[in-house]
DNA sequence: ATTATGACCTATA
DNA sequence: CTATAGGCCATAA
């Protein structure tokens, strides 16, 4: 698998994620193909930010706590912000109700 | 080629 | 319930 592939395919899913929605890394990473390679799903976004800036709903990822610890990678609260705009409800400061705004990838080539 | 790191997840204790 | 340990795959140095 080429780089370009795995990112491609991060991105592809990232931009599909619909607004007020929120999916995870181990979502996303099992919908590649590759249910352990979660963490390579954050280095891929982080790749993409820096790359693609914010071009990308990446703030729309969070692990499967619903803790948004790429916050630190988002310039102020600009992450927790986008998400709150989108209507997505929050459990705590950092944290989104997860399982009342989950969005599997798979629903989406369904 | 080898080692270290990470926006994670799951299994055990 | 919380705490610790290991695995996992792609990148960077």
């Amino acid at each position: 698998m080429k780089r370009e592939d795995f990112y491609h395919k991060v991105y592809d899913v990232v931009s599909e994620i619909p607004p007020g929605r929120v999916t995870t890394y181990g979502a996303i990473a099992g919908y590649l193909g590759v249910r352990s390679g979660a963490r390579m799903v954050g280095y891929a976004l982080n790749n993409l930010i820096s790359k693609e800036g914010e071009n990308y709903p990446a703030h729309r990822v969070v692990n499967r706590l619903g803790q948004l610890t790429g916050r630190a990678y988002f310039p102020g609260d600009s992450m927790r912000e986008r998400l709150e705009q989108e209507g997505v409800e929050f459990t705590e400061e950092y944290t989104v109700d997860i399982e009342n705004h989950f969005w599997d990838p798979s629903l989406n080539l369904k």
